[in-house]
RNA sequence: GGGGAUGUGGUGGAACUGGUAGACACGCUUGGCUUAGAACCAAGUGCCGCAAGGCGUGGGGGUUCGACUCCCUCCAUCCCUACCA
């Protein structure tokens, strides 16, 4: 009689073994290296099943890599400060640090029922001392280096409630506490100059071993481009407005400029002209979000002001644009209505002129957008759009109105938050000016709440600002990508108190293997890299690039929509865990999706998932391994074909965890090799040959479903006491030589359409093949008369006849 | 608005290099076991059709002996868009 499959008996027995051996924290050994990092979570209170997608996959191939014998690193923290623990601060009346660590506790047991092998020695937390410390030291250090500046940039300003507001907390451009309408407020941040590096994080991106998209999302993002500053003069006046166009070749179709509302210029004019005043009012009442300016209805007003056309001395109109941003090329924008699609639209809307100076093959209706032939543009007419550019910018730069100009999209930093619950910027302020804070006296401590005070921003708490006649502190924190722009980092060296990084960190990185959701294909992972690179070139860490390999997992969907607690449905992990052990879950995750892709969360498919561990577990349960020299055996031709499968699985569920990462097609080989063991090998009185043969399907199936499945595999590898190591110790061999077939599937197609099939030996020539393939019934009378104009042979595999 | 993806049975997905579309599961149907149910076992299951056969990978077009796969075009959904993480 079997004993029924227990998972929380199994899974509880398992995981004490694992503790109390301490088998998963990682010394630096004579072994390759492997360092697998999951993007760490925010801890929100519970985990949510992106998590448990997100922590399996890294599990699964650090288990795997274990098994190959690598030296395997796979840390674990917590992004802990942010705005989340603010919000339910306020709501709840507790404090942030509190609520952090509690939920830092519940979700660290919960990540621990799940079986995951962290080395938990480095955890980290992002609201420690401990850890921002550092982070402080990092900014000063980057100050020194010249990356550090002060600039000022809009923020959302609640006027009610007196605070700044992230993007997601304005809702239709009014607050979503006090339902005011956001204004747009010039405020000074602090800025790192990520745009030094601009260049070498766009040429650096060809080396890494990351996704194809997003790479072309970080280089679009960085959006290197080339083209002209091109300078108009104001009309009687010797006041010059720069512009930058990719487009010089367009140059005589410039019907008017377009000013940023923030430009000083603007903000000059509208102090005599109450229209522009009015209008820069109603510009500030939109959003700072880069999607809802783009949606917003494109808006603007004559100035009045006329510009001199650098070529032709035209006088044009210069407008004030919503659409035009500051922060890109020079905040100007020379409006070609012709020839883009916004201008015109612009154009249209105003009565402003529209002209033709591009000639295109393919479309004759304006815009045109592509390039082509120049027309109306006097001396340049006939020439090509590439040639006319370079010849425009040449005679621009002789009678010095412009000059060639790269320019990139990225824009620099800003890393100023005016909030509580963040990192404290290491700055004081003497009769204003900031001077940083020396390193003996980091880290600035975050102000402690009593218990039952609302976090308010820092700029709110006297005692930590004002150190004494006009001295000031800093009273912004760091925005939170700075936290975790360099946690990899510091989990090589997160117990060491006395320095940043240290033999460990030059031994673990890079990271080999960095897994976390596609959401942070830009602005995570761009922060990452730029962050890596200046610390290279201030010595503190190696090399140019911190994750050499990237797998970005797809989201975990119900009803086709993002799991989120605002749409209200979410569906907790932890119900799971309890019903069908962690196993189950598991395996339910990797089997249900390839990584990539996104998932859809599937109540039934989890029965599924758990009726195969069942399956298993009848298999080996109570089953002893017995030896067998395969020297005296006879093998039969069932033996032989189970031997086959058995090798054949192997190889491919190797290929799939290394090579393609495709855990479903893996789980799905290894339900295969179980299906295909005959019934009459599983009898206690079989042959020794079948027992010989069954012995191997299944060590290789608990080996292999191991990483996915790593405790009920282990706990039946015990039992079954094929050897006394650990399930994940080793990893078995396929054997080349028993996977070729003699026989193969002939497919018989006429007219690329399968009529026929036909079991042939291997090696038997074309001639052949195609007399007996032609002769096979349903392929004859498809033929019917017809002379075979042509047949093609795929070796071994199918033959086509054309009629 | 811009950038990046995705789209295959009732459902999740497979098809890795242009060569059998639907592996492996879920669900469903029928039968067995059972007092009954659950669980389990066996068979079947893309659609239309009695069958022969025809149709079929979001829609339309193209390249090819052959297209889920390559090209063009349109549609739908999702993610990111610099202060959510």
């Amino acid at each position: 009689m079997t004993k029924l499959y227990d998972p929380k008996f199994i899974e509880r027995n398992i995981q004490e073994k694992w503790d109390s051996s301490k088998v998963f924290e990682s010394k630096i050994d004579e072994r390759e290296k492997f360092y697998c990092l999951s993007m760490f979570p925010y801890p929100s209170g519970k985990l949510h099943m992106g998590h448990v997608r997100n922590y399996t996959i890294g599990d699964v191939i650090s288990r795997y890599k274990r098994m190959q014998n690598f030296n395997v690193f796979q840390p674990m923290g917590w992004d802990a400060f942010g705005l989340p623990a603010e919000n339910a601060a306020i709501q709840n009346k507790v404090n942030p640090k509190n609520w952090t660590n509690q939920n830092i506790e519940n979700m660290k047991n919960q990540l621990q029922s799940l079986g995951l092998s962290y080395d938990w020695s480095k955890e980290l937390r992002t609201c420690d001392p401990s850890y921002y410390k550092w982070e402080q030291l990092i900014f000063k250090k980057f100050h020194e280096a010249g990356l550090v500046y002060r600039k000022k940039s809009l923020v959302n300003w609640d006027p009610v409630d007196k605070t700044v507001l992230a993007n997601e907390q304005v809702i239709d451009g009014k607050g979503w506490r006090s339902g005011a309408q956001v204004e747009l407020k010039e405020i000074d941040q602090w800025f790192i100059k990520i745009t030094n590096y601009a260049d070498e994080l766009l040429e650096s991106l060809d080396a890494l071993d990351w996704p194809e998209n997003v790479k072309l999302m970080q280089k679009n993002w960085i959006g290197k481009s080339n083209g002209a500053e091109i300078k108009y003069q104001l009309e009687n006046s010797e006041k010059i407005l720069t512009t930058f166009s990719t487009r010089p070749d367009t140059i005589f179709g410039v019907s008017f400029l377009a000013l940023s509302p923030n430009h000083p210029l603007s903000i000059e004019i509208a102090e005599n002209n109450e229209k522009v005043k009015n209008f820069l009012n109603l510009c500030k009442e939109s959003k700072a979000a880069e999607a809802d300016m783009a949606k917003a209805e494109k808006l603007g007003i004559d100035t009045g002001i006329k510009v001199i056309h650098p070529i032709t001395e035209k006088k044009l109109p210069v407008w004030i644009g919503n659409f035009v941003l500051l922060e890109y090329g020079t905040g100007v924008v020379m409006g070609v209505p012709g020839h883009d699609a916004r201008d015109y639209e612009f154009a249209k809307k105003y009565d402003l002129n529209i002209e033709q100076v591009i000639e295109s093959e393919n479309k004759g209706e304006l815009p045109i957008l592509e390039k082509g032939k120049l027309v109306n543009s006097n001396e340049f007419d006939g020439m090509d759009s590439e040639k006319a550019s370079a010849e425009i910018i040449e005679y621009l730069i002789k009678v010095n109105k412009g000059s060639a100009l790269t320019q990139f999209r990225l824009r620099d930093w800003g890393v100023s938050r005016q909030r509580y619950w963040g990192c404290p910027i290491p700055v004081i302020y003497k009769n204003g000016e900031p001077e940083m804070v020396h390193e003996k006296d980091l880290p600035v401590v975050l102000p402690e709440l009593t218990e039952d005070s609302s976090p308010r921003p820092l700029s709110q708490i006297p005692d930590f600002v004002n150190l004494g006649d006009n001295i000031q502190r800093e009273s912004d924190t760091f925005d939170t990508f700075m936290d975790s722009s360099w946690y990899h980092a510091r989990f090589t060296s997160s117990d060491n108190e006395k320095e940043i990084f240290d033999k460990n960190t030059k031994y673990w990185l890079p990271v080999d293997l960095y897994i976390g959701g596609i959401e942070h294909a830009i602005l995570h992972l761009l922060y990452s890299r730029f962050f890596h690179k200046a610390l290279r070139d201030i010595g503190m860490v190696d090399g140019d690039e911190p994750f050499k390999r990237l797998l970005t997992q797809g989201m975990v969907l119900k009803d086709g929509a993002k799991m989120s607690k605002s749409k209200g449905n979410t569906v907790d992990p932890q119900a799971y865990i309890e019903k069908y052990g962690a196993d189950t879950v598991r395996l339910y995750m990797m089997f249900t999706s390839p990584p990539e892709q996104s998932l859809e969360w599937s109540e039934s498919s989890v029965e599924g998932a758990s009726r195969f561990l069942k399956k298993v577990w009848a298999l080996v349960s109570n089953r002893k391994f017995e030896l067998f020299d395969i020297n005296d055996l006879q093998l039969d031709k069932k033996d032989i074909e189970l031997r086959r499968k058995s090798h054949a699985t192997l190889k491919k569920v190797q290929n799939d965890y290394e090579i393609r990462f495709a855990f479903n097609t893996a789980i799905a080989a290894i339900m295969e090799l179980l299906n295909s063991i005959p019934e009459s090998f599983k009898e206690e009185d079989t042959s020794d040959s079948h027992k010989f043969c069954l012995n191997e399907a299944i060590i290789f199936i608990l080996k292999m479903l191991s990483p996915i499945a790593p405790h009920i595999c282990e706990y039946l590898w015990r039992e079954y006491q094929y050897d006394s190591q650990n399930v994940d110790s080793w990893w078995p061999e396929y054997n080349e030589d028993l996977l070729d077939l003699e026989e193969f599937e002939l497919i018989v197609q006429v007219n690329g359409k399968v009529r026929g099939k036909i079991i042939l030996e291997k090696g038997v020539s074309q001639n052949e093949i195609e007399k007996i393939a032609s002769q096979i019934e349903n392929v004859s009378t498809h033929i019917g008369g017809s002379n075979i104009k042509k047949s093609i042979y795929v070796k071994d595999k199918l033959i086509n006849f054309v009629i």
